[in-house]
DNA sequence: CCATGGAGACTAACATGTTAGTTGACATAG
DNA sequence: CTATGTCAACTAACATGTTAGTCTCCATGG
């Protein structure tokens, strides 16, 4: 009741999102739970859902069924709803598959960009710079998403960004937990840097190894975090 | 009324799948419409489906939510569902993305194999050989499927063969329009054996040059296909 | 002959009612 | 004190009713 239940209150009105009644409870819900505002194991109740976003369980159960799909939250037949916990193991894996599929892109890119898209590669690449010279960290971690979604869009797929968001939801939702550190931040626009570098000179192969050494860095950091928060994981 | 609908007749029965109402729905409209019993451009009326498979509009409507959030079907908000139009742009990116997973995959593969994974992979190897030279093309066509479900599996992580799957769904519908030839077939073959060779020898790059070359020869032969059947496609 | 607009039929989306299965607390037996 | 069976409360899943938006088609006006 107390500790168990989720706190709906803390959802965000759907009223700042676009679309159908379903997909606004959709980003509504995934919103608290990317951002922990939903704990790992807390059960989830329509009744309270639908109460304070002021819509009926129609919209409410369509959301539930696209998150539990995504392997954000366990259904459990004919019983309740729950906050999937963090498992390594999912993790991993979205780690495997995210990085199979930006070294796939990454090395596209470097092989077909245009001059005007090295030139948007290269300006964000500049505002990182500057934001990290600021100490402006919401401001580089948002840069960041802007590289990595950068290259993705100039492979001319639009459905990529989609699926590596999708794969990689439970890596998003560990990464939330992860403290941005000026250290980690330098090493970070050293890495990014030499992907740059490597699609200036229109070179996949070193594309793909630097891309595959920056995203190599974030496995050995979420599993320090396990051993710091073991209460949100779930060994299986 | 005619030609413009789909045939709800030809769905087949859901008694023959198990889970929920909602799933077994989805099962047999995604058969009907990767077997192309249902064409493309078709309109998808609920209420027919709903007569023909026995339950109501509640399961039949998440079933096509998902079909739409696969890329299956077009919804058309307050008006109608249509089958989606083969569309070289959607097969073009669904070959892309299923490489990059297959490529990460087989590297992985022939990185981390057992013993008892490489005779696994060998046997359905050797299966392959036997059905081809019967051949049997249906029998050849699944083994050719479990090779690469083999490979995937082999990796540990369980949500790749699901991904993979649905990133390539066009494609798969797309396929099943191309008539095995013996000469592919032999072909293939060779292709198979080379990354087989790759991982019995541990070496990533080697079943990753082979499997790019595999993979390969799938889009000509479909975009040969786009010529013949253009009724089918779609220029957007 | 073409443009336009409006009425009716149809639909997805949403709301609400119903069913059947699961869980957990509690009482009772061992 | 533990094991077990029962029962009530709760839930997801499904069925059905309602609403509001879209499309088609035909009539009317230019």
């Amino acid at each position: 009741m107390t500790n168990t239940d989720i706190d709906a209150t803390r959802l965000q009105d759907i009223g700042s999102f676009e679309g159908s009644l379903a997909h606004r409870v959709y980003l509504a819900l995934q919103d608290a739970i990317l951002s922990l505002k939903f704990l790992p194991g807390q059960v989830v109740r329509k009744g309270p859902v639908c109460e304070k976003l002021g819509v009926s369980r129609s919209p409410v159960s369509e959301a539930i069924a696209r998150l539990a799909n995504e392997g954000l939250v366990d259904v459990i037949p004919q019983s309740g709803t729950r906050i999937a916990h963090l498992s390594m193991e999912d993790i991993r894996e979205g780690t495997f598959l995210r990085q199979a599929l930006e070294l796939a892109s990454v090395a596209k890119v470097a092989e077909d960009r245009t001059e005007d898209q090295f030139a948007q590669i290269n300006r964000n690449m500049r505002l990182q710079d500057l934001l990290v010279e600021d100490g402006d960290f919401p401001g580089f971690y948002q840069a960041d998403e802007e590289f990595h979604a950068l290259l993705m869009a100039f492979t001319g797929y639009p459905r990529l960004k989609t699926v590596a968001r999708m794969v990689s939801l439970q890596v998003t939702r560990a990464r939330m937990l992860l403290l941005p550190t000026p250290g980690r931040t330098t090493e970070t626009l050293d890495e990014h840097r030499a992907v740059v570098d490597a699609i200036r000179i229109r070179d996949p192969d070193a594309a793909q190894r630097a891309m595959r050494l920056h995203l190599g860095q974030l496995m050995p950091r979420i599993e320090a975090l396990a051993e710091t928060r073991p209460e949100l994981f779930q060994s299986r």
